[in-house]
DNA sequence: GAAAAATGACCCATAAATAACTCAATAAGC
DNA sequence: GCTTATTGAGTTATTTATGGGTCATTTTTC
């Protein structure tokens, strides 16, 4: 039994992951699901629903969204309409921005 | 080489983790960073950023919201100290919920 | 208070994410 | 236009997450 080295994790990662765990219990079981129904809509198992109440950090993104989709929390406080919309914008406001950056730091030329 | 049998995604999540992403990317050209730059702040690969930026839904959400807090997107529009805070107000409102939901299906006693 | 269900916390086998690398294509700066 | 850094997209070995169980505990409902 190894202890697994864990990804080291700031403050602030930390506590949006147990707010947005938090926020899916709450939603849960303001709709009267029981961890296995919720696990089983979102087609994962019920101990990955735990861990992502729990706020684990190791858990797959895609999941976690899937899951505060399903149990109605809002991503980015955007309805399914409104992100897809604010999504296209988006997109093309980044093809105005350039595609690489250059750091300043290189091409010293210092053969002098 | 086995095609890799992905988990099914929403629309909604797939909009949300594509935003995601190209925040994270903005965030980081905004600074004049390259992806190994931020990938090695993150302590992350140079890849592992890339999908990340690409929106790929099979990323830790940890890693993920550490990027995202690195480059300067903020999680559920708030500041760490108010994130810190509104999680500590959100859980004593937990301590009030019913820890367990019980579904009405059960207990139809057909035995008479 | 009793019965039944839901939850929490483990464990293990397996599937998937991640790091580290290569190489081609693209973009930035002169 | 040329040079060189940056990016995009793969591949493979290794680490880790996930599914599916079990069991003890808590909580609901009667």
């Amino acid at each position: 039994m190894v202890k697994p080295v864990s990804r080291p994790t700031s403050q602030y990662t930390h506590d949006a992951l147990a707010l947005l765990g938090q926020l899916v219990r709450e939603a849960r079981l303001g709709k009267a699901m029981t961890t296995t129904d919720l696990a089983s809509r979102a087609g994962i198992s019920r101990s990955l629903l735990q861990r992502i109440e729990r706020g684990d950090p190791g858990c797959s993104i895609g999941v976690v969204f899937e899951v505060a989709a399903l149990s109605g929390v809002p991503l980015f406080e955007l309805e399914p309409r409104q992100l897809t919309s604010h999504l296209a914008l988006h997109g093309e406001k980044m093809a105005l921005l350039p595609k690489a950056v250059r750091t300043s730091t290189q091409r010293v030329k210092d053969d002098f």
